[in-house]
DNA sequence: GGCAAGATGGCAACCGCTTGCCAGAAGCGT
DNA sequence: ACGCTTCTGGCAAGCGGTTGCCATCTTGCC
């Protein structure tokens, strides 16, 4: 073609043919390292992110170009025709949720290992606000983290058909998700709680909609069968230190010698009003709690409680997801995951019943 | 007009000379609604994001078709040509911290109210990783917000220099922050304690690089002084409960009746260890924390703490960033800002000295 | 009825980066 | 040496929106 000829002839303007140049004001483009390295703006692109595509000595000088420009890739220039935006969300309902501490931490952990960026959104309202919210932020990440999550089932398949997802802390039928095994931790309790004496305990339960709750009185209760002891259950309950409070009564109510909280808030709402009652602890009522949150040693007695390796469980779930996406760091589907047990921690508020 | 026969006479093309058309699989976009409202893919544009700027009528199909399609707009394709992301990041350093509670709380909802979104980033380690991580996340972000940051003010300059910043909780010269009113607080502890009768303090600060810490040093020096009480400082110290267990014996030493912890970790520290080695609360020693944590009030005696208004300093951190992007939600520079002022919490862990 | 100001909506050029396709150069086997 | 495979790197078409500019239509007004 003679086109080449005259594009050539005509190289002598000042202002080449070229598209974009260093505009002056705003970060470095592509565009620039290229005019600088004297390459295409495409080959710019496949020296930064493809290595070995191209020859090794014009990968070394873009390298350097891009260096002196201090060039950083555009993420989201990056993200428009590629789809993958090497972010991953994590959608909580509460962030005050002591319970996400050990989930965040360890979620962001693994996502930073394989080079992704956790972005933690809360929907402090209904699950109808936390479906808007998780459609907000869907279309700008890779891939969804549900933690505690008021969403129901079909919400959450709705949302797994459109970007990879994964639950935390519980089991939604067709989409991946890391429980920790509460079977050992609560076999150990319902054992601990026997051998100290008891043989009545309650149950004070979280949200109906909580499959944890469901999933832990369910657990409790063949454990309990097993050794014969009886179990009543109290709730349904907000997961909330002030109905940990209200059930207070109801607690002693049923006569149990021992009280099994669905979580540590719960737990403590509990501890403090039967004090506040007068009731010696733990020699009258002993108390058990879940989750082994921040500040849960810092009640007088101590809390005895079941804990989780919620960091693992983050962690974990972030990998999964790394899989689901298709990221390098991330598992395969047959991975095989880490046991996630729950162990006992045995504090200062069970005793056997009666003890002074 | 004739055109529109010719357009219906030419109707019968199976695929017409415009450009993209839905693509089977993937979100619909605004090339789908425009096909299906049958306008320009920029009149759709501008329905959805300029109303009032094309005719109502015009306006109302394109919303219908919109509807119909379940459209949602691209963020990020959205953000490639305006350069906004209608995201803002709150970058913490260790997100623990249960401080960052009510921040995070009230951001959350600051951000949401002007129809941004907030992403929280964490940088569990050093300033240097935390100057990474800032800047990885920049460039999809409006802005960010600083809290317990490990940066230091050259490096937030920096920062500021490129996108707009908020510190909170620190001041940095030229770059704008919300700091609540520590001296209120602090002046109401130190009448508490003085009227109780002490007239020694001592102070178990922070880390020597936190400007909290400085800051509440200062404001606490000045009011002892004003009193003629005696003061003195323990410390450095790491801002953790077991700095607080640790530095317990160098209080006992300095043989201060009253001890101000920097912040409520340490105060609980320093609580559990008096308690530990026997020493009456709050008689032989009372306690004084900073910022009412999540389960300062867990403890025995519960902690007497200055209380920061968190969530409000989150809030308005968030306004002053939203006014610095140009966002509608957001407050003018001189704009006023609601007083933070910090106030004094009572609880059980101060007493008069030698009270039983 | 004629004309200027507004209203309306199309065209096309980006935003910064990726990638399929292809041509020319280099390396290779026989 | 020659035909062929492998390297290299350029071209250009997007990704999904936004927006300046402009032609055409409406209106308002004298």
């Amino acid at each position: 073609m003679s086109d080449k000829d005259v594009e050539g002839a005509s190289e002598q303007a000042p202002t080449p043919p070229r598209r974009r140049a260093r505009s002056g004001r705003g970060a470095p483009t592509i565009y620039d390292i290229a005019e600088l390295a004297g390459v295409n703006p495409s080959t710019v692109s496949r020296a930064l992110s493809q290595p070995g595509r191209i020859n090794v000595k014009t990968e070394q000088r873009i390298h350097a170009a891009a260096k002196e420009l201090k060039y950083h890739v555009n993420p989201i220039a990056r993200a428009l025709p590629t789809g993958r935006t090497n972010t991953l969300a994590l959608l909580v309902a509460d962030i005050t949720n002591p319970v996400l501490f050990g989930i965040v931490r360890g979620a962001e952990r693994a996502a930073a290992a394989a080079g992704y960026t956790l972005v933690v959104a809360e929907s402090q309202e209904s699950g109808d606000l936390e479906a808007t919210a998780a459609r907000r932020v869907l279309p700008s990440v890779d891939g969804l983290l549900l933690s505690t999550t008021r969403l129901d089932d079909s919400q959450i398949r709705e949302l797994a058909s459109r970007k990879p997802v994964v639950v935390l802390n519980r089991e939604v039928d067709g989409v991946e998700g890391v429980v920790p095994d509460v079977a050992v931790g609560v076999e150990e309790t319902v054992r601990h709680l026997y051998d100290l004496g008891h043989r009545s305990i309650v149950y004070v339960s979280g949200p109906s909609t909580s499959w944890m709750s469901r999933r832990r009185w369910d657990v409790l209760s063949a454990s309990v069968r097993a050794r014969g002891m009886s179990l009543a259950e109290i709730g349904p309950n907000r997961p909330t230190l002030d109905a940990g409070v209200a059930a207070f009564a109801r607690v002693r109510l049923s006569g149990a010698t021992a009280v099994v909280a669905f979580n540590d808030l719960m737990a403590i709402g509990l501890l403090r009003e039967a004090t506040r009652n007068g009731v010696v602890l733990p020699g009258q009522l002993s108390i058990v709690g879940f989750d082994d949150i921040f500040g849960s040693d810092f009640t007088t007695p101590p809390l005895t409680t079941v804990r989780s390796p919620l960091e693992d469980a983050g962690e974990q779930a972030v990998r999964l997801l790394l899989g689901a996406v298709g990221a390098p760091g991330g598992e395969g589907v047959g991975a095989p995951s880490r046991d996630l047990r729950t162990e006992l921690v045995v504090r200062g508020s069970t005793a056997a019943p009666g003890a002074r």
